[in-house]
RNA sequence: GGUCCCAUCGUCUAGUGGCCUAGGACGCUGCCCUUUCACGGCGGAAACACGAGUUCGAACCUCGUUGGGAUCACCA
């Protein structure tokens, strides 16, 4: 069987975090099995979807590197083959006119919830004469699913789940105004397509048990469901857009790469024994069902930090001067110079070592493109303070003295100057480094120095070593 | 409340009846490396929710309890 996947996600808000994972799944599972991977907007509630929400989807998807097989499939644009299904539904006894009204509905609702039953429709039209219906009221088709007996989804993460049908009531088909609603949407899209299997978040495993009633009266084949366990927030809860759901936009901004996020995402309810860090090659070809787990999970952003590091530390240094350079700009309030951007360059192989995201990576930089004199931080003023300025003077002696301006060459003078003095060798590299960067976490020493150039090291030097003790 | 799902360190997880005095990762923490900060290396504290049962043997199977979650729309 050619395996058919989607992302099916409602245009009602950006993609969060949770959409964003069940799209990687749905996206590998794809991958790993050699058959596509498609999206559809669920865009059946013409109300809430935007434009807006569509593109922001779209972005996020692109900007994890999900790419979808096929043209987008937008689900209003099916509403005439929906409401075709349902007229066929109709046609054929499986479906009914149901013209009660709302305050009949939220009347049957109160009466179940009093009696410490379900919240169902009773199907009180069921088995009525049209003939008795109301003018007044425009109806809704209902599906008229079975009564008795069981509905068994056999599902690939959660087992075969049984839900008694008395349980399951005649869901709406088509609105009064003959729209169809998502539960006959999603059906038909799903079957149109030819989707095989279908991960979606364990929210929907009610769902899928009215759904499957629904393929059953088409007389069509079901996909294989799979439904994993969601993403919840800190404190344990379904992860909702004023609960901490972001959408995936802003962790771009706050600078996660989307390998990193790719990576984060898959170890949510996923695993492949003791393996962490997985690049996406390998999660295509080991990326399948049994290595799904059933407990929900949820998000931490000490662990993504983590693997953001690694990611940083992976990429190539273009990729990453390209990052910081819009941050570090907008930081510094002017556009970067020539010399900024060299310097950024030489400096990016050191920087990647000790930044966790790219917001860390421009913090970093600043010391490059800082105007002189240089403004200290605390730490830095006091490694400056005293003695210092003395042994600044002295050391830029020998500095100026060294021929080859390199990490090695720079290496034997500053120890050299060490030894001569008869002082700790941080003696001396601390207030240098106060001296050339005015912080206190730079890159080591020797990269510092050959970052900045010997004119630039020279004249930061000075700014300090000519100030009176 | 009805229905459905879930339950191993704080978090993500490995574990599918003996390999478990429960492994890895993040975080926390001690030491080492060291010019700061990171990285890295070596250690440490830290979990099978509870109670029965099945079995020679249970984190793994069964039942119950407790706890958490989802869902019950003419939303998706």
């Amino acid at each position: 069987m050619t395996v058919i996947t989607r992302f099916a996600p409602s245009p009602t808000g950006f993609l969060h975090i949770g959409g964003a994972r069940t799209a990687l799944f749905n996206w590998l599972y794809a991958r790993h099995h050699g058959g596509q991977f498609r999206l559809r907007i669920e865009d059946t509630d013409r109300a809430r979807s935007t434009p807006e929400a569509m593109e922001a989807i779209v972005d996020g998807m692109q900007w994890l590197g999900l790419d979808w097989d096929g043209e987008v499939v937008y689900q209003s644009q099916q509403a005439d083959r929906h409401a075709e299904v349902a007229r066929q539904l109709l046609a054929d006894g499986n479906a009914y006119y149901c013209y009660c009204t709302p305050e009949e509905l939220a009347e049957m609702r109160e009466k179940a919830k009093a009696e410490g039953r379900s919240l169902m429709y009773d199907g009180r039209w069921r088995d009525r004469d049209p003939s008795e219906a109301p003018a007044s009221v425009d109806p809704v088709v209902r599906l008229k699913a079975p009564q008795q007996g069981e509905t068994i989804i056999e599902d690939q993460v959660q087992g075969n789940v049984k839900f008694k049908n008395d349980q399951l009531d005649d869901m709406v088909l088509l609105r009064g105004d003959g729209t169809p609603t998502y539960m006959l949407s999603v059906v038909v899209d799903d079957h149109d397509m030819g989707i095989s299997h279908i991960m979606r978040g364990d929210d929907h495993l009610n769902n899928a048990a009215r759904q499957a009633q629904l393929y059953k009266a088409m007389g069509w084949d079901m996909p294989v469901f799979g439904h994993i366990p969601l993403i919840h927030g800190a404190d344990g809860a379904k992860l909702s857009k004023r609960h901490g759901a972001l959408g995936i936009e802003a962790y771009k901004d706050m600078g996660y790469l989307p390998e990193a996020i790719r990576n984060h995402l898959l170890r949510l309810g996923w695993g492949h024994g003791d393996d962490e860090f997985i690049s996406t090659e390998q999660a295509i070809e080991w990326f399948d069902v049994d290595g799904l787990g059933k407990s929900p999970s949820r998000f931490d952003f000490k662990k993504l930090d983590n693997i953001n590091g690694y990611y940083i530390r992976q990429s190539d240094d273009q990729t990453l001067i390209n990052l910081t350079l819009p941050g570090l700009s907008e930081t510094i309030g002017r556009d970067l110079g020539e010399v900024d951007i060299e310097r950024l360059t030489a400096a990016m192989p050191a920087l990647k070592e000790r930044g966790k995201s790219i917001p860390e990576l421009v913090e970093n930089a600043i010391f490059l493109t800082d105007t002189r004199p240089l403004e200290m931080d605390e730490k830095s003023a006091s490694a400056v303070a005293g003695d210092a300025p003395k042994l600044l003077a002295e050391i830029s002696v020998y500095l100026k003295s060294t021929e080859v301006w390199d990490h090695d060459a720079l290496d034997a003078c500053v120890r050299q100057f060490a030894t001569d003095r008869e002082i700790k060798f941080g003696m001396v590299a601390q207030p240098l480094r106060a001296a050339l960067t005015g912080r206190a976490k730079t890159p080591g020493i020797f990269d510092v120095l050959t970052i900045l150039g010997k004119e630039e090291s020279l004249a930061r030097v000075a700014d300090i070593s000519t100030k009176q003790a």
